[in-house]
Parts: C-alpha cells; sequence; structure tokens
DNA sequence: GAAGCCTATGCCCACGTGTACATTCCCCGG
DNA sequence: CCGGGGAATGTACACGTGGGCATAGGCTTC
C-alpha cells in the first residue's frame, strides 16, 4: 500500500543527475546508453538496484508505441493439441523475452463440436490492450483470413498451421502430404476397404486438408475412398465405432481422439483392433502410445512450429522495413505402433 | 502504417467539445458518464464509433495504474487437466471484461516429471508489465506460498487448487475428501489389498493430499495402505503394471494418466481389468470414459474453480479498503465407470 | 426580472519515460 | 591564453487519458 513505487526520477534525484542521464544509462539500446560516462552509468545502475527500481513497462509502451507482449488467439487449451501449441509458442516467446496476452475465442466451447465464426472481438481487444503483433491460430473457415487481414490493420500478423493469405505470414503443416502418407502405408499393408473419418463441419479446413491426402492416395492406388462423417470429440468415434460394423477393413481418422473413441466403438461391436480392423489417428496425444491397442499416429512437430512462428514475428517487428510476408511449411511424422496391424 | 490511430482529442475536434468531455462520455463508469448529457453522450459515442476509435489501453493504464489485465502463472498447458484451469479461468475472466497474461513456469517441461521450484521471476515481470493481480497455479513445496507472498509486495493475489498461506486468497480443491471416497468405495467392493499409486517427489503437495484421503479410509477400515511410487505420467503408470503383477487387487492411482498407463501394463502382464484388478484415477480426461475399460474417476470441477477464483480477485481489487483474504473450498465428483468393477 | 443554484462543460495538470535540441564542460591546439 | 570542438549532461516537450477545480449557462423561485 504506502510505499510507491520507485521511478527513474527518484534515482534521478539520489545521484545527483537528471531523469534523462538515467533514462540513458537503464537504456536497452547500447548505442544509447554509450551515450552516458562508463562510470555514472555503473553508478547509476547500483543505485536502480539498490532502490529496488522496475521500469514500468505500461509508461514506456505508452511512449514508445512498443509492449514486449504479443496476442495469441487460439480457440481452446484443455484439448492436448492445442495446448501444446499454446504451450510451445509461450516458452518460444519466453526465450525471446517476449509475453503472450491469450484470448480464446469466445464462441468456442470445451468439448463442443463447433468451430468459430468471427475473431473481430479477440483482434480488436488484443490490439487496444497494445500488442506488438498477434500470434493467431487458424482452424476455420476460408474467408476467416481476409477477415483477419482486414481487421488488423497493418498490425504485424504470423497466422500458423493453416496456409492464409499471401498477405500474411504463416506456418503451415502440410497435413495433407501426413494423410497421404499414413493412407499409403495402409494400402501397402494390403487394405483395400478404407475409410476417412472426418468432421462433419463442411468449413472445417483442416479436416479437408486431411481429407485431401487420403483422397489422392486412395486414387493413386485406383481404390475407391470413402468418407465418414464425425465431430472431433472422442464420443462422435465411439459412436460410428459402434454403428459401423465391418464395412471397413481400415480407418483413417481425423485425430487420435476420434480414433481412441472409435477403437472402443468398435470393440463393443465384436470386432478387435488391429485384427479384424486397422485404425490410425493424428496427434500423437500422451495417451496414444498408452492405448491397447498402441495406437498409429502422425505427430506433430510442435515445438518447431513454434519456432518459426516466432522467427517470422520477430522478422516482421524488426525489418520494419521490409513487410514482405513468408511462409514457411512442415510436414507431420508417421508414428508405427500396433493399431494399424504392422506387425 | 499511414493512418494515426484514433483519440479522443480527435473526436473531441470534430464534435466541437473539449477531450474531458468525450473522455467523460466513454467513461466505463456510469457515475462519471453520467456528468455528461445523454444527448451529447449519444452524439460523441456515435461519433466515436464512426471514426473507429478504440481506447488507447496503454495510456489509459497508465494514468489510471489499471490495467484490465491480470496474470496467470501456470506450469504448463498441454495438460488436459493444466489446460481445462487456464481455458476456464481465460473464460471466467473474458466474462467479467479482464485480459490474462499467461506466464509458463520456466523450469517446467511438457512431459517432464519436474515441478519448479521458484517463481519469482514469473511474478516480477507479470507486475513489470502492469498486471492489476495475479491468478496462480499452486502446485508446489510447502514453502512456495510464502516466497510467493514476499514477491508480490501488496499486489492481489489468488491461488489455486491447493491450500496456501493464510494471508492470501485462495480456492482449494480438496483432493482428499475425494480420494476418501473413491477409496472408501473400493473397499466397498470387498477389495482389501488397495495400493495407491503417487509421485516420486516428495515435495508434491497434491500428491500428498490425495495420498492422505486413501491413508484415512484405509486406516477407518483396519486395513494396511501401501503406497507405490510414480512419476505423473502415462509411461510410469505404464511400467509399475507391467512389473507389480498381483499383490494388490485394486489400485487408487494419483491421475488417469496413471491409470490409462496401469490398465496398459497390466494387461500386458497377463491381467484383466476390472476382473483381476479394478483400477480408479482422477481428472476425469476426455479419454477417460472411452477406455477398455471405462475409467472410474474423480472429476475436477473447474469451471467453479475459476468462477470462484475471478470472484475473489474481483473482490480483492474493488473491496480496496478490506483486504482481507478469503478462502473457499471444493470438491471432486466421484464417476464410476467399468474399471472399479462395480457392476 | 433578478438572484441563486445546479448542471454541463472547459481548463489545466499529472502520470513515467524517451528523445530532439540546447547547454555546459573539458581538453587540446594554435 | 584563448577559441574551437567534441563529449557529457541538462532542458523541455510529447504521448493519451483522467480528474480536480473553475466557469458558464440555464432553470427555478421569489
Amino acid at each position: 500500500m504506502g510505499k510507491r513505487r520507485v521511478t527513474i526520477k527518484d534515482i534521478a534525484r539520489k545521484s545527483g543527475v537528471t531523469h534523462t542521464t538515467v533514462s540513458r544509462a537503464l537504456s536497452q539500446n547500447p548505442e544509447v546508453s554509450a551515450l552516458v560516462t562508463e562510470k555514472t552509468r555503473e553508478r547509476i545502475k547500483r543505485l536502480a538496484a539498490d532502490l529496488g527500481y522496475t521500469p514500468n513497462l505500461m509508461a514506456k509502451g505508452f511512449v514508445t508505441g512498443r509492449t514486449g507482449t504479443l496476442g495469441l488467439l487460439t480457440y481452446q487449451l484443455n484439448r492436448e493439441i492445442h495446448g501444446t501449441y499454446s504451450d510451445e509458442i509461450l516458452k518460444a516467446a519466453d526465450r525471446r523475452n517476449y509475453q503472450i496476452l491469450v484470448s480464446l475465442d469466445a464462441h468456442a466451447h470445451p468439448r463442443s463440436p463447433v468451430y468459430p465464426t468471427d475473431r473481430s472481438r479477440q483482434i480488436q481487444q488484443a490490439m487496444a490492450r497494445g500488442v506488438d503483433g498477434l500470434l493467431i491460430h487458424t482452424l476455420g473457415e476460408e474467408e476467416e483470413s481476409e477477415r483477419i487481414l482486414r481487421a488488423v490493420e497493418g498490425l504485424p500478423v504470423v497466422t500458423f498451421v493453416l496456409p492464409t493469405s499471401k498477405d500474411l505470414s504463416g506456418v503451415e503443416l502440410d497435413e495433407t502430404a501426413g494423410f497421404f502418407e499414413v493412407t499409403e502405408h495402409l494400402i501397402r499393408l494390403g487394405h483395400e476397404r478404407i475409410g476417412f473419418i472426418g468432421s462433419d463441419w463442411n468449413r472445417d479446413r483442416v479436416g479437408s486438408a486431411k481429407a485431401r491426402g487420403y483422397f489422392r492416395a486412395m486414387q493413386e492406388h485406383h481404390l475407391t475412398p470413402e468418407r465418414l462423417r464425425a465431430t472431433h470429440l472422442v464420443r462422435s468415434g465411439y459412436q460410428l465405432g459402434k454403428a459401423t460394423l465391418d464395412r471397413f477393413t481400415a480407418y483413417v481418422c481425423r485425430t487420435d481422439y476420434i480414433a481412441i473413441g472409435l477403437c472402443r466403438g468398435l470393440r463393443e461391436a465384436g470386432l478387435r483392433v488391429p485384427e479384424d480392423v486397422a485404425v490410425v489417428g493424428q496427434g500423437d496425444l500422451e495417451v496414444s502410445a498408452y492405448q491397447s491397442p498402441a495406437l498409429t499416429t502422425l505427430a506433430t512437430p510442435y515445438e518447431e512450429i513454434a519456432e518459426m512462428v516466432m522467427d517470422l514475428m520477430l522478422e516482421l517487428l524488426q525489418g520494419a522495413a521490409s513487410p514482405r510476408p513468408r511462409k514457411v511449411t512442415l510436414t507431420p511424422r508417421l508414428i508405427v505402433r500396433e493399431s494399424c496391424g504392422s506387425t
């Protein structure tokens, strides 16, 4: 309560110089702090430490326009997949001395099947808060990227995981390549009737990128693809497993959540995995390796994605001259375990 | 780039009043905005909307000392349990028009068994950033709460899930009561040799709160408790399951992660769950209901916890007069499924 | 119709920091 | 010894908003 916070003026008073000199002595910018004599600089630094001075980032941000904070716009954190993205981005940002303001999409609910449509409120709030840039987790519809572009008004933006507008920097995860690989893996194991379980939301772009890889693999091998609809909930995979019976000898699932539910459903319907039916997923959840059977899946290079996202952001923040957006593409890694019946 | 941001001065110029009037007209505080005539207030509000005015929260925070931002100190987000806490807190904060700056503990790593020891850096950074208060997820050692108390220097703080110092407001989850209930449930089903699988970290307070409930139930029914050590990773439960064989007829696990790994391990060792061995966990992960067998578990009232945390925080922020810390306790809910062999 | 009061608005300053510009001081060369 | 010049420090202002105090203008009440 009582004691007011220490400011540079306090330091100035005690050390017999002006607040300007103190400001310069304590400046992060080396060519600014070089303006002050080494001797007085050291003296001021020690005095600042003794008084327990902490810079008022609020005031600093107010005058410089930079806050050292980035906004992270995402959907939810309780899903291991989403949470891991945020986790890695927080760590990558911390390594670069940036703080992260997290904003959840207002319309997304945990364990709800619906993804959101409008992020302008999120963007507005974050911008008003004074973030230096926005890291946006995109999953939604095609037009989302255009709406983002309009809403941010020149603020540096990096999107991730989905390809977005040419005018935005972004890191893309090539799920199409991953699902092509895993589907081909099943084909090589001798499967011909392979189903794809995707989302029931027709504007789900992640789902369609995945489906595209599956379709391509099926067509290249002259097999007829077939698509089944689910939400992204475990329960949905479970219901499908109980109902679908033995129309297929293998299933490619949109995520491990679906795959886990599906396995349970199939088993309840009297089918054995992988002896009767093969199942593969995506996401490599921590529990996936310990399912019975252990899940074959596509692993996401979370840390590399986060590093690339932050690198692109720093590029935009520092090279203010050339705001040329850049794109980076990474691919998932296939992890073969038991559920596809490889062994 | 080009166009400068709209300020209240711009609105003032266009509407022929002073920036003061604009400030008052747009004020959140009803008794301030009541100072200005309804007519001009509406005119200014419309003009502000037309010009696309967004308040500079940086400047506002600088002058008022309040930022509308709270710091959330947590460990990691990729774990469903941790992620869900953060999720619900973000939503509860959003409902109250607060933004959240998330700070991960520097020492915690995803899928690492070690919890951190020092959070002073986290606290310092968040404070310098100008947060109005701190929401701290506590899991660690006994002294942590004292260190927090010293570091925050009067900043409003609400801790959650673990009981902390009398001088801090906090929401506690009574895991002891939960584990007492689930252990007693197993005893009523006829089990006598029941093992508890906890953490290997002897300063793990959450783990010991859980163990306490287990011990109490065993002693009340004159059974000898026995404790096994694991990390908090799925793999650790798995290894234990493979090795332990049939020393016990039932296991109480620290979390569902351990329980899932354990089930897999037991099955590999030739034991059936729940016919030969019963298993219960804690946390009610989304996948827990879809395991084979479906997991009996203790569910955490995440949303209520988050609501209480935010309520306590608002109390501290608004009632600046009486900084009397308050405590709230919530209990987990037992969900009986297949893995305990109830049916 | 004038005095008085209340209401709506304006004026001015503070907040902590950074920076362009001004000033001082010291050293060195002539 | 004086003047020039560069290095070190000081002066002054700006940034956007909120709030205390001053003021003007309109309405009430004889």
